[in-house]
RNA sequence: GGCAGGGUAGCUCAGCUGGUUAGAGCACGGCACUCAUAAUGCCGGGGUCGCGGGUUCGAGUCCCGCCCCUGCUACCA
């Protein structure tokens, strides 16, 4: 039994939580209910990243203050994860009190531990006031900027505090090297390691042009105040949560890993890393990188009308299918893609057909042949099978061959094709007809009983609704959620009373609408 | 442009250092069975392994060229 402290990457409280975000937590909430299945003290950190200027500017277009428009988001992301069924411990927002003391603490331990790491420069760039934000080169057609090509660019110079993180980029190179687990997968080591290449340029860490955030610490030479830049107050947001600075926050940090998306992965395994190591903090355990949820092979996008409605997707199969078809469908360490055709196939013929109707089967013969009640004794003949089965799902879930959580799902699977064999082989219906096959019949229910409920068990962390229904039908023990993952191959359901319920997951009727499109 | 990774059955993908008739799941067709959600099991059809050269007794697997796709190429978060 460990400790396990698991965090996803804040979202950003420009709009509301659509497909992408879902996958995240989803995909982090599987493992850490995996955690808790193997008994570990799990702490599993969501949150919201609510300064910067485009919040600022969303609030400022519909009249309100940022805070009004903060307070209004965080709401409707906490309700998508409870719906989702996401087990956070904790929803951290970055405009929280403790979280803007704890940055304002970090950069001041970086400024006490190394000096240096702070110094004063300025920055001169092209400056677009419809914008309100300097422009790259890219963004400049004509000297115009193209969201605002009436407006005259305008050469600014900003003086701002500077992080000198080209001084750590020895130090990362030795961390990515000697420490092949911290970023992963390796195709995005790769890409980093080429990045550090190229070599570091220092970044700014503070702003002048806008308020929303956290006041930067020290103010400049000249005696202006700053704002923090914005991902110097995000990403501190996974020590902040532990209670830092305050004493304690060690018995948490370092975090065990970060779940984020491809698009921030510069941030989180560069960036973060400079800055902890800045303030003579450990550095997380690992960084795992997720891919994106494309629908139909494309990103989605509202402007081209690319676009899944969220509640619509769960109301199509219920929750536990939704979080299903995301992870076996989509790559945990690669791209995706969402489509309604999919979503229908894996639900009929992975959920209702091969699982749900498996669960179906087996306790109808339980309750015809033996009155409901499970006979003792089973059979060793799937048992050495779903002993190799159950280590390869672990070795998929515990990191140490990467999340790959569509592969744990596949192996999870593979029980359940050896379940319906193995009752075709055994043919439990026909030995009840011959009263002299009674001990075969027995053995036979008693393992398949055994099957499924470890299937309950193993399906928990991604289908925690459905699990327990069906341990629930089993009539096994407690909870399923209450199982650790030790126990399950001494699992005996010898004794257990089976009650047939409604169909796990029911198959549609053919008369049904045809759904397709969007 | 540079760097990295890909292009294998209708779809999603396995195929390690080159070696018998190229595999899996889903979809599709047939058969068996009846405990089950017309479910399950078994069998089968289906691929010029991006294109063109080359090395080799032998290449999806190595080399060269070309075409196409994706990611990265740093301060919007």
């Amino acid at each position: 039994m460990g400790k396990f402290y698991i965090t996803t990457a804040i979202d950003y409280a420009n709009g509301d939580p659509h497909i992408g975000h879902a996958y995240e937590k989803i995909g982090a909430d599987v493992i850490a209910r995996f955690h808790r299945l193997r008994g570990d003290d799990v702490h599993f950190l969501i949150g919201m990243d609510e300064h910067g200027q485009t919040v600022a500017q969303k609030a400022a277009e519909r009249g309100l203050t940022p805070q009004q428009q903060v307070d209004e988001i965080a709401p409707r992301f906490r309700d998508m994860w409870s719906t989702l069924g996401i087990s956070y411990d904790q929803f951290i927002r970055t405009t929280e009190e403790a979280h803007k003391t704890g940055v304002r603490a970090l950069i001041k331990r970086i400024f006490d531990n190394n000096p240096d790491d702070f110094y004063e420069k300025s920055y001169r760039g092209l400056y677009c006031i419809g914008c309100e934000s300097f422009k790259q080169a890219s963004e400049v057609v004509d000297g115009r900027c193209v969201l605002h090509p009436s407006r005259v660019l305008e050469q600014v110079e900003e003086r701002n505090w500077f992080f000198r993180l080209s001084k750590y980029q020895e130090f990362l190179r030795r961390v990515f090297t000697e420490r092949p687990e911290f970023l992963q997968p390796e195709s995005k080591r790769n890409e980093m390691l080429a990045l550090l290449d190229q070599g570091l340029e220092d970044i700014s860490a503070s702003r002048a042009r806008f308020t929303w955030g956290v006041p930067f610490p020290a103010p400049l030479s000249n005696g202006e105040h700053q704002t923090t830049y914005v991902w110097f107050d995000a990403l501190p947001n996974y020590l902040t949560a532990t209670g830092f600075p305050a004493k304690g926050y060690r018995d948490r940090w370092p975090a065990d890993v970060h779940i984020i998306g491809k698009d921030i992965t510069r941030f989180h395994s560069i960036i973060w890393p400079a800055m902890l190591q800045a303030a003579e903090l450990p550095l997380p355990r690992r960084v795992w990188v997720h891919g994106f949820v494309l629908f139909g092979g494309e990103k989605f996008s509202k402007t081209a009308g690319v676009r899944l409605d969220l509640d619509e997707a769960i109301a199509r199969f219920g929750v536990d299918a939704f979080r299903y078809f995301l992870l076996r469908e989509v790559p945990f360490d690669a791209d995706g893609s969402f489509t309604w055709e999919r979503f229908e196939e894996r639900y009929t013929a992975d959920l209702a057909n091969a699982f749900g109707n498996l669960a179906s089967r087996v306790v109808t013969m339980v309750e015809k042949y033996t009155g409901g009640l499970v006979p003792a004794g089973v059979a060793p003949e799937t048992h050495a099978a779903d002993a190799s089965d159950l280590s390869a799902y672990t070795a998929f879930l515990d990191g140490s061959r990467g999340y790959l959580l569509h592969e744990a799902l596949r192996i999870v699977w593979n029980i359940v094709t050896r379940a319906n064999e193995y009752a075709q082989r055994r043919q439990p219906w026909a030995l009840a007809k011959e009263p002299a096959s009674r001990g075969d019949l027995e053995q036979v229910l008693a393992s398949l009983v055994r099957q499924l409920a470890r299937l309950a068990v193993l399906v928990f962390p991604f289908m925690p609704g459905k699990a327990e229904e069906l341990w629930q039908s089993l009539g096994g023990p407690g909870r399923a959620q209450d199982q650790r993952l030790e126990a399950l191959l001494r699992l005996d359901p010898g004794g257990w009373r089976v009650v047939k319920g409604p169909a796990l997951f029911p198959r549609e009727q053919p008369s049904a609408k045809a759904s397709s499109g969007r």
